[in-house]
RNA sequence: GGUCCGGUAGUUCAGUUGGUUAGAACGCCAGCCUGUCACGCUGGAGGUCGAGGGUUCGAGUCCCUUCCGGAUCGCCA
């Protein structure tokens, strides 16, 4: 890191070192901390790259109203600390600046709002008030640095393996499709719109039929959608990529390649490629969830057929499944109680069990209602155990998956059977192209513009039952990625739409730019996008993914620095044709 | 919009069955201290207990309303 000597410094704290021992140099930053001890006075000086220690002795008066987080520059000299007296928790600590003149750069800093150094243990409210020294933090303001170096080397590797980064246009037109869209009022065209895009998926599709091969971009999205832990108000970054004349197997691979080299270069110990495989259809069953925590070693096994005419009411003619938990059955009654009371909280009618005995046989409530020979089909296809526990989540069709998947994850936690350190990568594919909506018609899925497999001819067949070239990434439950073989074929986007309940006519209108630009020959291909912050909140091990972005809308998509959304002057609205009614 | 949890000093929190002047730690201010690096020691300032209303002799504590924050469901093709 080299800097050209100027009046503010001659040296970042990251240049300094035993070589400078003698030397005069010149230091800025902010004041971490200042010790006194009467005699000597310590500053710890801090900038971008470290902190380094400057002494204070006979000229202490240097320092008079100087307060932490003043922004200062120091002259001095590099001096040899003593052997008792170094410090090893800094890269400089085996030497300090003796002081000679100290010049303040910026205001005297007030009262601070919370400890530069403990900074995260603050409320996040008034950190991201006061994100500007929130980011002073060292481990936040690495945060941002390791973010910084994650994207360019993302870029690196995108550009090794062929990959143009293009950009698309942020202000683009609404889709009805999706997420709800931030607007932007046109000024020169009286009562529409633009739309800041959701995603560049049109823009990138649209390349493909312009004859670029390869393009990727680090592209921001924007959602007008609530947000959470794991997702950002408003907006967020995607390495978003596309492949022309590519199968699902290409996207795999490129996939594949810049997410374990980009972990391999950071350390980061995961799953090396190729990462396993699941189909929709078998995480829904083993896991109860499309995005399938693998650190969570149980898993969901199919028991409908033994109920099947069960003398046990509530499991009688319903879909039934089971976890086998090892070596659990040792665990206190309230331990049951409270799994039972999550499950009624969850809203499942109970949470059956049977605990294995030392001889094999069943202890537990609902043991009287199993016949001896589904007992024994039961040992078999759970492989129980002695001392284990089986549990049974037992609902309609529809909710048995989802109830399986959130009593898999409660005793994960419950049960601390989740290593926090790993980090355990799959894919998702062959999502289903269409699920039942409210009315029990079918609607699209996930994207209305994926292929659905088996093309034309699959889509003659019972809707539910077609399945798109459509894929997930997912690391530790938390989906990573989410891509497509995209539809490129305007016979089968009429097909498809219509089966949704869409005419051409809608697709006309709605989807035009696709589907007049298809008609002028579109190349096969397919596609992905990763989410950003979201792998660099796994990488950093963080549970936000605000950590990791430097100025994130709180969870109320408002921006307490700056103050947005704010209300604008009626100039402003004039121009754009707005008229705000009142709110009621 | 629903559900759950929370709001007490600058910050993080404690506060018992409703009962004296609402506490601790860190930070801040003053004094002392020449080797600390979470410096130490002594002293001090700092509170509309989110807001409003109610019950009560008495409310941080109980009730109602409301505002704010977090998690989550809805939503996120």
């Amino acid at each position: 890191m080299q800097i050209t000597a100027n009046k503010y410094r001659t040296h970042t704290t990251s240049m300094l070192g035993e070589n400078n021992i003698g030397e005069s140099v010149r230091a800025a930053g902010w004041v971490e901390n200042i010790r006194d001890h009467g005699g000597i006075l310590f500053v710890d000086l801090r900038d971008h790259y470290g902190v380094v220690q400057v002494t204070f002795s006979q000229n202490a008066a240097l320092l008079d109203g100087i307060r932490k987080e003043c922004c200062i520059s120091i002259g001095g000299e590099v001096i040899k600390r003593a052997e008792e007296t170094i410090n090893a928790k800094i890269a400089t600590g085996t030497i300090e600046i003796r002081a000679r003149d100290l010049e303040i750069l910026g205001n005297i800093s007030e009262n601070l709002p919370f400890e530069i150094t403990d900074s995260k243990a603050t409320n996040e409210e008034l950190r991201l008030r006061y994100r500007f020294l929130d980011l002073r933090n060292s481990d936040a303001h690495k945060a941002i640095v390791y973010r910084s170096e994650v994207i360019s080397y993302m870029r690196q590797i995108m550009n090794e393996m062929g990959f143009l980064e293009l950009n698309t246009p942020i202000l683009s037109a609404s889709s009805p499709e999706g997420a709800r869209d931030f607007l932007v009022p046109s000024r020169r065209h009286h009562g529409k719109f633009y739309a800041l895009p959701q995603a560049p998926q049109i823009f990138k599709q649209l390349y493909m039929i312009s004859g670029f091969d390869r393009y990727f971009q680090i592209a921001p999205c924007f959602r007008d959608e609530d947000a959470r832990a794991d997702r950002t108000a408003g907006e967020f970054y995607q390495l978003d990529l596309e492949m022309a004349f590519a199968e699902q197997e290409d996207v795999f691979a490129a996939g594949e390649a810049v997410l374990s080299k980009t972990l391999e270069k950071f350390g980061i110990a995961a799953d090396s490629a190729p990462y396993p495989r699941f189909t929709y259809a078998e995480t829904m069953l083993k896991y109860g969830t499309d995005k399938p925590d693998l650190r969570n070693p149980l898993f969901i096994i199919e028991l409908s057929d033994l109920f099947a005419g069960s003398a046990f009411k509530p499991f009688a003619d319903k879909t039934v499944r089971g976890i086998r938990v090892p070596g659990m059955a040792s665990k206190s009654k309230s331990f049951f109680k409270n799994m039972e009371e999550f499950a009624l909280s969850i809203g499942m009618g109970g949470l059956g069990y049977v605990e294995i005995q030392e001889d094999m046989s069943f202890k537990g409530p609902i043991d009287k209602f199993i016949s001896d020979e589904t007992r024994a089909e039961l040992k078999s296809r759970a492989e129980l155990k002695p001392d284990d526990v089986l549990y049974f989540i037992a609902d309609n069709a529809k909710n048995a998956a989802n109830y399986a998947g959130q009593i898999r994850a409660e005793l994960g936690n419950r049960l601390d059977l989740i290593d926090k350190s790993e980090f355990k990568i799959c894919w998702i594919h062959d999502f289903p192209m269409y699920e039942e909506d409210e009315r029990g018609k079918p609607a699209f899925s996930h994207n209305p513009f994926s292929m659905p497999q088996g093309g034309l001819e699959a889509l003659e067949n019972d809707p539910l039952s077609v399945l798109a070239y459509q894929y997930d990434v997912v690391i530790n439950g938390v989906e990573l990625a989410s891509g497509a073989v995209r539809n490129h074929s305007n016979e089968i986007m009429v097909k498809a739409f219509e089966i949704a309940g869409y005419t051409e006519e809608d697709i006309k209108s709605r989807f035009g730019a696709l589907y007049g630009a298809f008609k002028f020959g579109a190349p096969p291909h397919a596609g992905m996008a990763y989410g950003v912050d979201r792998l660099l909140m796994l990488m950093l091990n963080e549970d936000s993914v605000r950590e990791v972005i430097a100025f994130p809308l709180n969870g109320n998509a408002q921006d307490l620095l700056l103050g947005a959304p704010s209300e604008v002057t009626e100039q402003q609205l004039r121009e754009v044709h707005i008229k705000v009614r009142e709110k009621h």
